[in-house]
DNA sequence: CTCATTTCGGTATACTCTACCAAAATTTGA
DNA sequence: TCAAATTTTGGTAGAGTATACCGAAATGAG
């Protein structure tokens, strides 16, 4: 499906998402024209889902992040469709994984301060029906943060 | 440090990374030079840390992912430099963060498949020197995956 | 108030995107 | 094997955009 010339462009776009369309013609040895149509498919077909600025977190103000396991207590639909329905609106949280294992989902939550963090723990967390556990782990150090896929 | 108008601006450039400096400076209201100083002093500043094509894991060929759990022996910084720089290198771990809690890190792990997952825990994870336990929870579902900031 | 500094909006120029073309390459079917 | 049909290619023109520079306006300090 995905392709070696569309793999090569995808990897280039991954680290630099402004790069001009020259750029990357040149970058992967094809010309202009070919390479803005390969690039406009990989948009189209839902590929490449969309362009973003990455905002140093701390820099832009956000002091806190934490990982949450979170556990249901019962895992009907009803439940579950709350619980993503809500998460997916909160804009606080940047990440949420169905797992295996012990906790159910993993959730990465950004805020602004340890205030903040307890409103979204007091105001929404705890408020969302079904939930059996939730384990917070506030993020000392951010090791590595990338969106680049390991093509 | 970052005002107002550069919090407009970073909530915009964050959905939308291939925005216009026209299309920017409307939407914040100011003229377009203005908006595109303003824009070039947060990337010179490192607030904007760059731009990046956000890619569809599985469309592009990425079956699974997983989050690990890393605890270490000692917390020598012996060991936590080796770990830190090899886990910064490898290209298949997206995220790291060191945690307060049980485990020491928080790991999400990108690969094409359960045999690339296999290797990756061969050849690398269980090599790295000084580690007490590695707990995988793979994957199952995305229920969101987002780099914006809830400015 | 006055001077110095910063920030502003407008503009010219060089660069880039995008749609279109005919040519080349590839695939199809007999 | 060949020729028709389809897809993909590179080049190009015109519209759109980024970027550096200008003098004017706003801001701050003494």
């Amino acid at each position: 499906m995905v392709e070696d010339q569309d793999a090569q462009i995808l990897a280039h776009l991954q680290k630099d998402g402004r790069a001009t369309n020259q750029q990357l013609a040149e970058e992967v040895g094809m010309s202009t024209s070919a390479c803005w149509r390969r690039v406009r498919a990989l948009e189209e077909s839902g590929v490449i889902q969309g362009y973003a600025a990455l905002v140093a977190r701390e820099r832009a103000g956000f002091a806190m992040s934490a990982v949450l396991h979170v556990s249901l207590e019962r895992h009907d639909a009803k439940f579950v469709d709350e619980f993503v329905s809500r998460v997916t609106k909160r804009r606080e949280v940047l990440e949420c994984f169905a797992t295996t294992g012990d906790a159910d989902y993993h959730l990465r939550v950004v805020v602004r301060d340890m205030a903040a963090y307890n409103e979204f723990l007091d105001e929404f967390m705890f408020r969302i029906p079904g939930i059996r556990h939730v384990r917070s782990n506030v993020i000392l150090k951010e090791i590595k943060s990338s969106v680049v896929l390991p093509f």
